[in-house]
DNA sequence: GTTAGCTTGATATTTTATAACATACAGGGC
DNA sequence: GCCCTGTATGTTATAAAATATCAAGCTAAC
């Protein structure tokens, strides 16, 4: 079943499109690795592990290995265009890559569907938290796990 | 220098028996080999990693395997005793075991001291923009990287 | 076209975690 | 007591995730 009905070439497309754009603004460098890469994080639509994005990487010729992974998906973090899921030791494309932002995000435990909230509200609140308790504010993750609208249907 | 000037004895001591408590009113066993490892992930009053449990728990005996120590932790934490750090992969003893609740942590990214905020308001929060997504809630993870009032003076 | 810096390749290893099966031990029923 | 059952721990092997290090290739500026 289709989680959610949406043109998803379309949303691949998008998001390389972006990215490109946003590098040539930073004067970072999209390479053909960069691009095939977060090409592949986009294709799943689901977190994937940096070992999926090697075997997918290494069809059809010499297999790459790790530390190309690594560093590729490193890149895309920095630059915002992928965010890391900690608890699942995974990586999904980021919605918003124009604005730099921490990753908030819904973990469908049935699914594996993830949703990113990009809610002010929710990152002023856990800022105030941090502060509150002492702590100037870096960074944070926030994962929620749970059951999302079509899997309780 | 101290993070916190506080008696660290007395608050292993406290954790052990609250730990002690718990299991008689559950029924569950807390052999010593539980004690002893939570015991130990109290001692360093940090996050401490699985195999840092490992060595610190082979100290004068024959080495122990990484199941015993995964499989001790995996208890502590089912029982509350003890929480997951995702972002570090590693674990810190529960401050408020006698309520089971979801980990909420604050990192300080100087000294790796961790403070963990049991603060409904937050929680609350937490679960209304997991329903405003449409999901149910199941639980969460959050961890807030910053720097600690002390290493800021 | 040389050079400096960034990017990727390649090899090895470390760190983190689990699968699978064997043994030990505690407590209930007899 | 003794057996049985279920839980806990031991043991061996391996999987999964990540990084250190050095080499080679490419690119853009001069």
């Amino acid at each position: 079943m289709l989680k959610h009905k949406h043109d998803h070439n379309h949303c691949i497309a998008t998001a390389l499109e972006s990215a490109q754009k946003i590098c040539e603004e930073r004067e970072t460098r999209f390479t053909p690795l960069r691009k095939r890469v977060l090409e592949l994080v986009w294709t799943k639509h689901e977190p994937i592990t940096a070992y999926e994005v090697l075997d997918l990487l290494s069809e059809g010729q010499k297999r790459v290995a790790p530390p190309t992974v690594y560093r590729v998906l490193d890149f895309l973090i920095e630059e915002g265009f992928v965010h890391r899921i900690e608890s699942l030791n995974s990586f999904v494309g980021c919605s918003d890559p124009e604005h730099k932002h921490q990753g908030h995000f819904m973990i469908c435990t049935k699914c594996s569907n993830v949703t990113e909230m990009n809610e002010k509200s929710l990152h002023d609140v856990i800022e105030k938290a941090a502060q509150e308790n002492g702590y100037s504010y870096e960074n944070s993750i926030l994962e929620i796990a749970g059951i999302c609208e079509n899997c309780r249907n």
